[in-house]
DNA sequence: TGCTTATCCGATGAGTATAATCGGGTAAGG
DNA sequence: CCTTACCCGATTATACTCATCGGATAAGCA
């Protein structure tokens, strides 16, 4: 398994708080009911999420946490970078990685060049919304 | 970083056999030396491919391992599967994993699939020859 | 029949990371 | 000043990876 609960959890997170927010703020013991995930966990990981300015945070009665993008704007890509550290499928091409002396006769490192690339583009070419729900149909037709 | 050591070593023995066998048998010594990798700890990894049919190992003065298909017919996807366990980027993509149980109303699920489709096919179209340095050049031209 | 080579096998251990819990601290509203 | 909810640190259980060690087994060769 290449994702860690860490960045699956922090992506249901976010895709409930795109499709139940209108702008006002939302308790995270709501979305821990709703996505049956640990209250205690993902609170410890949403500071993450503030402090890169993905999303707000509020305390007291009527905080919680809030969206400050449109969800079109949150490419999966980049949340996964932040919470995974890295998307590399191998530790030489994570971003500040000690290269390895053996680079110039690796005869695999190429594959995972390429496979790097793939695993990055597919993953900015998601975003949140694409994640939410098919809105109701227009009752029209 | 997805890959393990194990799959990532096991992938350069084989390229390494590939590139340096013509049917006779190789011993681990020689390979773990040119690849810089611990014979102690590759020796215990052989036994999957051998099991699996992917290579021949012979005991013995003379021994060593060999592989049984041209490279060719070794698709990377086929070994990491088998040296990984999986491609999956979720638990719940694995081949015999429990379904979960919110799989209907589960929000990235469809993408993990899509993502998990891209994945084997991208290790699928690479084989074990396309890890081989290029042939020298015709002396002709 | 032994000697050498090389695969094979099991037990063990160090190290690291993840997942999770607990208890409390801090800010904000009513 | 009480409640709500984010925030923070310490701690723990668990599991897995990577690696080492010592030896068993098999095969060729003199």
């Amino acid at each position: 398994m290449m994702i860690s609960s860490r960045g699956r959890y922090v992506l249901r997170v976010l895709a409930d708080l795109a499709q139940h927010s209108g702008g006002e703020y939302i308790p995270m013991k709501d979305i821990a009911e709703r996505q049956e995930i640990s209250l205690k966990y993902i609170e410890k990981i949403m500071p993450v999420l503030t402090k890169s300015g993905m999303v707000d945070g509020l305390h007291g009665k009527g905080g919680g946490y809030r969206l400050n993008r449109p969800p079109e704007e949150y490419k999966i890509g980049e949340i996964l970078r932040l919470t995974e550290g890295s998307l590399a499928p191998v530790h030489c091409l994570e971003t500040g990685a000690s290269p390895c002396g053996r680079a110039d006769r690796c005869s695999t490192l190429s594959m995972w060049r390429r496979f790097d690339k793939l695993a990055n583009e597919f993953f900015d070419s998601v975003s949140l919304a694409d994640l939410l729900p098919p809105p109701p149909h227009d009752p029209e037709t």
